[in-house]
RNA sequence: GGCCCCAUGGUCAAGUGGUUAAGACAUCGCCCUUUCACGGCGGUAACCCGGGUUCGAGUCCCGGUGGGGUCACCA
């Protein structure tokens, strides 16, 4: 049986030729130096930030030079597949704000070089899987479970390299008698790719970000298409980039060791190479060593966790850019009211060793991030947070509005601006003492005050108490306060002589602090009773008298 | 274990044969200050090791070591 009669008995109901779609998915006509990117997630219900990192790079590459980013569902492994994953992965990345121009989203797909599932280009892929049988480069292995198991133990004994190949690939050579009749009684079988690749030769190719790289060449008969007639990454990858006319493969490292094969099919089926670009992959922390970001393992480091702590896309996004490119951060400095889509993402500055992930870097940028951005659009960012993650607050937050305004602008606008204000949990708690609700006394008062002097304190403050005080006449009220129970009017005065005073007027000024928000430190006490209002600010006093 | 990738302060990193080895985060100190922040000033802290090549090596070469990735009909 030649190849050809071999081609035809394993794959009879494929008609079409390759030809037919290298027409119906012509080379894409964009501007010289138009980059094709895409996306390939599988739909596992999972989604990190090392693949937001990926994505990112992906959607910048092709925007900024006027290409074209689409979405691909890589839903290959059924067994993995969960419900609702992919409207998750559209979803977190819309979030933040990485928008596609093609292919898979939520009211079905876009673009003419579709379908963008791999499931539903099962003919496809066996198209080319035929073409491949034809040139003698595929054959379909019958070997089961067991069998492989069998020759695993058997190299494992000998020391020998694992896998499908050479002498072990029992299904190489078979008869093509025996093939014949293995399909007549409907025997199920894998289509394998026949490598001529050599493991003691090498060969060259040049990666975007990493260089040259030297690579040993894939001699491993690989698995084409699995028992079920759907492609394997591999194959999928290369047929579909191909078609696809994606210029600019992007992804993680991990997939570095399986660029043999990838180049060994490209080369099967006369297809040019794309640029690889093979980002580094992020890392994180554990007993003194740095481990890859794993799904099981990091359920802090997914997508969701980031949108349910409300920090904001653009923060995450400023993060990721300044450990994608060394030379973001200098740029930003350079250019601090720029969107950030102005900088220009380089693949040659992409760094390709392991990336730690710094949570307290991504507060820094985030503070950085948040203070330019408006009240009003806070504002309404916390809404939609509380909305869908703390529904309870919600309601909260529409009532108060004016008062939420007035809060998130305390101390923003000055030449110097507070950063403070890092994500949406952590400014709720940061503020929650303007609501009586959420308020609750936090610290001690202070230790150098005595405790007899506290009573007199809160109530020599509620008797001289005018809302209407400016800021100086409110303070001098309380430096007279301090003086008339001993405690220096100035802190400086305190600190030349301390034997002489029971303490400052910091000190004094703390205890009323503690009694109206119930924390040892905020933003300026009189603005924040300015906010509250005469009525609540009295009651919190005398609250605290009370519980004394 | 085989193969591949990577290696500058605690972290992210500039650096492409000659620099007092940048900067940012973190950390510490001081100043400002009614607290906390903000801001300003300053400090601690690094080229994994060993051989070469060179007048000269963080930078080039080789060998170790360390870390990571990968070795599926998963992606």
């Amino acid at each position: 049986m030649d190849y050809a009669a071999l081609a035809e008995l394993l794959f009879p109901h494929i008609d079409k030729t390759p030809d037919y779609y290298e027409t119906l998915y012509p080379a894409r006509q964009l501007s010289p130096g138009a980059k094709v990117t895409r996306l390939g997630p599988s739909p596992t219900g999972f989604i990190h930030l090392g693949n937001l990192y990926v994505a990112f790079v992906n959607e910048r590459l092709a925007h900024q030079s006027g290409g074209v980013f689409f979405l691909r569902i890589e839903d290959t492994d059924e067994k993995r597949e969960v419900e609702g994953a992919v409207e998750v992965i559209i979803s977190s990345l819309e979030y933040f704000d990485i928008r596609f121009d093609e292919g898979v989203t939520v009211n079905g797909e876009i673009g003419e070089y579709g379908p963008y599932y791999q499931r539903q280009r099962g003919s496809i892929y066996q198209c080319f899987a035929k073409e491949l049988v034809k040139k003698g480069l595929a054959y379909p292995c019958f070997c089961s479970e067991e069998d492989l198991q069998a020759i695993r133990d058997k190299q494992e004994k000998a020391g020998e390299n694992p896998g499908y190949y050479g002498a072990f690939a029992k299904c190489r050579n078979l008869d093509p008698d025996e093939i014949e009749r293995n399909i007549q009684d409907g025997k199920p079988f894998v289509l394998r790719f026949r490598s001529n690749g050599d493991p003691s030769r090498s060969f060259q190719i040049v990666d975007a970000i990493r260089g040259p790289l030297t690579m040993p060449e894939n001699f491993q008969d690989v698995v084409l298409l699995k028992q079920n007639g759907i492609p394997t990454y591999h194959f999928a990858h290369v047929v579909d980039d191909h078609l696809m006319r994606t210029t600019h493969v992007v992804r993680g490292e991990e997939w570095l060791s399986s660029l043999p094969i990838h180049v060994a099919l490209f080369k099967a089926l006369d297809w040019p190479l794309p640029i690889y670009c093979h980002t580094t992959v992020l890392m994180k922390m554990e007993n003194g060593n740095k481990r890859k970001l794993s799904k099981r393992k990091d359920p802090e480091l997914s997508l969701n966790y980031y949108r349910s702590q409300g920090y904001h896309p653009k923060a995450v996004r400023e993060y990721l850019l300044t450990i994608i490119n060394s030379n973001y951060e200098e740029w930003r400095l350079a250019n601090p009211d720029s969107p950030m889509e102005e900088f220009e993402l380089t693949i040659e500055k992409m760094s390709s060793s392991g990336t730690l992930f710094d949570l307290d870097k991504l507060n820094d940028v985030s503070k950085e991030v948040l203070v330019r951005i408006p009240d009003e659009e806070l504002y309404d960012f916390m809404l939609s947070w509380a909305k869908a993650y703390r529904p309870e607050l919600a309601p909260l937050f529409t009532e108060k509005k004016d008062l939420l305004l007035r809060i998130l602008a305390i101390d923003r606008h000055g030449e110097k601006p507070r950063k403070d204000l890092v994500y949406c949990e952590q400014i709720f708690d940061y503020f929650s003492y303007f609501f009586d609700d959420y308020f609750q006394v936090e610290d001690d008062y202070p230790e150098e005050v005595d405790r007899e002097d506290i009573k007199p304190i809160l109530e020599s403050y509620i008797n001289s108490y005018n809302h209407g005080d400016d800021r100086n006449q409110w303070f001098e009220k309380i430096r007279v306060l301090a003086a008339e129970l001993d405690y220096a009017a100035k802190p400086k005065d305190f600190k030349k002589n301390p034997e002489l005073y029971k303490g400052h007027v910091g000190h004094v000024s703390t205890v009323i602090r503690i009694a109206l928000m119930g924390r040892a430190s905020s933003p300026d006490l009189w603005e924040i009773q300015q906010i509250m209002g005469e009525e609540q600010t009295l009651n919190r006093i005398n609250k605290a008298i009370a519980a004394l």
